[in-house]
DNA sequence: TTGTATGCGTTATCAA
DNA sequence: TTGATAACGCATACAA
């Protein structure tokens, strides 16, 4: 029963107008190239006939999609939903089209999609961070599609790249941490592997004990990907195994917002038996008790540099650039002054 | 520069591998149909030169793309992203790929992207709720696409459809809520004249008033679009307009934390200042304190479902039918009785 | 302003 | 097992 008759196409339509299909095609494409009175005749026909142009097939005329592709890690918590929402509706306005792919943060899979996304013809691609096998960025570049790379900065990298340095971000709220005094740190922080935003963000909370004249190796470290429930179980390993524990530095907010909630449910009081710390400042920042320390994101402004960097890339065949955003410490009510000191205060 | 050389193609391949364009494309679709020494030698030129089929061309081809397109209101909050992402990963399973596009809840914006999904040749369409332009249903007939309407169910609309009982599920709620005596009620809903499933719960709290006793009329009513913002807003107002107010019954999680937040920014207890309820359970119901009392929704379960039906849709020209799943009240600790019986308690 | 004709990259039918 | 070739639906250069 499926298509027992075809979709119509542009053919149909022309018959039905009575016109060539060439014109058609200009009724959608450079209506000013078509007088009034056949414009709206063809259109009538497009309406009556529920005719949509075949993507496929105007793509290969056209040898372009206005299509950006974007493969994200997760869409399951709001982490990169409020920047794809910028990018998206920035890219509108250049006449580009967004689609979206999940990774599940799995690199085979990232690149599987990263293949689907160019063979539907996508004119540039939106990726998350610099770290992915070599083999992608060559096949990127063997297809020749403009490639952004955003959610992180980092000189080094040869690519493109709108994004903030997840190093010195999570430095700065370090720098926070050890300043109270805190002198027993935990982090919870996604698998490290094959993430180079987290890989980062642990990195710079060593950097900053090494400052400090603490030891890095002191650093009692819980990978678990991203989730609420998960951070929360990290929490409750954290604290069997070091119950000296002041302070737990997250990767996120969403393993922050568990660890918030499992410390609670235990009865802890944050933060003056312990202070948490979260990264990106989500809406679900905002809505816990009390209120998370983090670090801000420029979701909006990244993904609207983003979409203008990479649109002018598509279009214009612009040079590819690197450009750097500036995080905030949220300085909230999760971090605080260790038990330790609580009497010294 | 772009394109400077076009990418490689079929073609390409067949000439370095030294075969016809046949055994290439045989190699990627029918492997076994291919002696195995030839088939490493197509292999290396595929992987040599970087080859990625294009899609467009082989849709018009095979008329049929193995994809499936949702188009959803919104990615700002997570309403949709476990049910989306339970879809994709069980469509994974029967082969098909899915695209998202996003309407913010736009009505015009969603006929678009409908469109769009249409015209890159999606074998199958996933939407929201019943409501919308009867013209984007002739046109998803005339083009004979399957199409499935999810996180809504009801027995008098044409479509198939795999959800809940919007209304039912209310009313349960609410239900909940008169049983405690309460008699001032407000309610903060999305603007329900484009959204089914907001008019829906809408019209379940009115049901339970007159059931009760109550007057309908009574309820006071904010439409708000849904953000945290906007729920803490409009629980201003109705504390301005109602002091009165005992509960208040949110559409859903999103403005009901929102909603949260302003009462206890304004010194409010909750629940016993006053209650509020939400509606989804997704993950910021349990990061709140108190835990959100809501409405269960089986978001997983529906984005299988949904996907396993529209999948034999598409394949198996399946007919169509229609599934309604449970939802449950989740009782936890912004529900209580009103001030007013305090005493009596 | 409109029409004609060609090619885009792939699959599938048919021969070999 | 492999190769040649005809669609598939559209945009565009060129002609009228």
């Amino acid at each position: 029963m499926k298509q027992s008759r075809p979709a119509p196409t542009l053919q149909d339509v022309a018959v039905y107008a009575g016109v060539s299909t060439a014109t058609v095609s200009r009724c959608m494409n450079t209506p000013a190239k078509v007088t009034a009175k056949t414009r709206t005749r063809v259109e009538d026909a497009i309406e009556t006939l529920g005719y949509a142009p075949n993507f496929g097939a105007r793509a290969m005329a056209a040898q372009r999609t206005m299509t950006i592709g974007a493969v994200i890690p997760t869409m399951e918590n709001a982490v990169f939903a409020k920047g794809l929402q910028a990018f998206q509706d920035e890219l509108r306005q250049y006449g580009f089209t967004m689609l979206v792919a999940c990774s599940s943060y799995r690199p085979k899979l990232e690149a599987e999609q990263i293949r689907a996304l160019v063979g539907r013809g996508a004119d540039g691609i939106l990726l998350i961070g610099h770290e992915r096998d070599p083999a992608i960025y060559r096949f990127l570049d063997a297809q020749k599609v403009p490639t952004l790379v955003t959610w992180a900065f980092d000189d080094t990298a040869p690519r493109p790249s709108v994004g903030f340095d997840n190093r010195k971000a999570m430095a700065k709220l370090a720098q926070h941490v050890t300043k109270l005094d805190h002198r027993h740190l935990a982090m919870i922080t996604a698998p490290v592997a094959t993430n180079d935003r987290a890989a980062a963000r642990l990195a710079a909370v060593g950097d900053v004990m090494d400052a400090e004249g603490l030891v890095r190796a002191d650093l009692f470290v819980v990978e678990t990907p991203y989730s609420i429930d998960n951070g929360a179980a990290a929490l409750d390993l954290i604290l069997q195994q070091r119950p000296e524990t002041t302070v737990v530095i997250c990767g996120n907010d969403v393993l922050a917002v568990g660890a918030l909630r499992q410390a609670r449910g235990m009865g802890l009081s944050v933060p003056d038996d312990l202070s948490i710390t979260g990264f990106d400042d989500i809406d679900l920042a905002v809505v816990t008790h009390p209120l998370l320390t983090t670090v801000h994101v420029p979701h909006r402004q990244m993904g609207r540099a983003a979409a203008q960097m990479l649109a002018d890339m598509v279009l214009t065949g612009a040079p590819a650039t690197k450009v750097e955003l500036a995080t905030t410490v949220k300085l909230r009510d999760t971090l605080g002054y260790p038990r330790q000191s609580q009497a010294a205060r």
